[in-house]
DNA sequence: ATCTATTAATAAAC
DNA sequence: TGTTTATTAATAGAT
């Protein structure tokens, strides 16, 4: 039917074998729900084109029954073919392999956020929420680490401030200690350049001034110097 | 074709339906075969006669093999199709959703980590490279805010060991200063306390005595009392 | 997608 | 069922 006959045997060009197979499909969809209607039977139909895309038919009792009917109907016919060739399920696993991995490349592409314009807003919050999920296992364990690495970073730095504060301080006070010793330093300094000439003379009531002011003033170096030395020991 | 046209309607007669319905299910099967080879389908039919025998033509790949695969894909599409055309587009979007969900869920169990044992080795490889893929991507940029933060809180913990070297370092300094004035004190203190005996010897003894433990004390507070703490610093 | 020459399918009869 | 035949339907190739 045509012009000119054509052999059993694929089609090679693949442009006719595209347009064959859309006339010819939608034909055998056709004559199936014919011989359906005419003939009161039961029929479904299963096509997958080269791409991979599906057409079916099925009357009207519904695809899933009918195929329920034939699993039902062939049930034991089948448990034997499929024993007998179990050489064969090999092969057969591959392509039922093969067609899974279709599916989940499919997946996949959009899991790696490919393909995108095919889904709707719903479907890519759904992806976006799913992938979330799956990043959060996935990045938690790493997290962990990182987060320890600067909290123990932290603590350091805190500790290294705390210490910093204290040399500070002390370095302050032992400034201090340096310049009150300097005014003493300088007191007896000049104390002795006037009297030095008195001291000759034997003047007795400056020893008793220079015994008190020393004394006076190591008092002060045991409560101010001492203490704090003291209490940073306690601390480091 | 034939002699005259056929409605599309069940045949009443019973013998013609018989007869009809043998000649037209060589047919459908020959043109199932043909558009199977032609054009590279797979092709699944299913006939049950009104008595209930069933006829059945599969490309050789095989019937189950057909039927699993159209089970894959159909779940989610079917639903679709079946639902598309008898609901309005609000439900239609969301039964499209439900459906392609289902989808997404399955390999994203993949995607998780979990319902590995059903997957073969190649489907396992080509998961956990697009895993990776994937989570490069979005581990990146956080990866980056991290390293930074690590970065700087190394930096400032760099600066402030620094700072408390040079601070431990100046109060070194400093003591030495300290010790030195006080040597210096000392001696004038020695000085002056000899010649000043020698006019008042009523109670000269008393203040060298004292004198001396203050000193000593002092010493031994500078050893063991400041040096630990700077030591401390050092390795804080 | 639409058209048409041609072949294929098949209804009716045997 | 299988054949034959008249007729219609399907469709290959072209537009």
């Amino acid at each position: 039917m045509g012009r000119g006959r054509v052999q059993l045997k694929r089609i090679e060009n693949k442009i006719n074998r595209q347009v064959t197979f859309s006339k010819r499909r939608s034909g055998l969809l056709k004559k199936a729900n014919e011989i359906s209607v005419l003939c009161d039977a039961e029929v479904a139909l299963i096509v997958f084109s080269t791409k991979g895309k599906l057409f079916e038919y099925s009357t009207d009792s519904g695809m899933e029954q009918i195929l329920d009917r034939y699993e039902r109907y062939s049930y034991a016919e089948r448990v034997l073919v499929a024993t007998e060739l179990d050489q064969g399920n090999w092969s057969l696993e591959y392509t039922k392999l093969k067609a899974k991995i279709e599916i989940l490349q499919k997946n996949q592409r959009h899991f790696m956020g490919e393909d995108l314009e095919s889904m709707s807003l719903k479907e890519l919050q759904n992806l976006e929420q799913q992938l979330d999920t799956a990043l959060k296992q996935i990045k938690s364990r790493r997290n962990q680490l990182m987060y320890e690495s600067i909290a123990e970073l932290q603590k350091k730095e805190k500790a290294l401030q705390e210490q910093n504060n204290q040399l500070a301080k002390k370095l302050k006070e032992k400034e201090k200690e340096v310049a009150q010793q300097q005014i003493q330093w300088d007191q007896l300094n000049q104390d002795q350049s006037s009297p030095s000439f008195l001291l000759s003379q034997s003047l007795p009531s400056l020893n008793v001034g220079y015994e008190e002011a020393t004394k006076a003033k190591r008092k002060e170096l045991d409560l101010e110097q001492l203490e704090p030395s003291l209490r940073l020991c306690h601390l480091g």
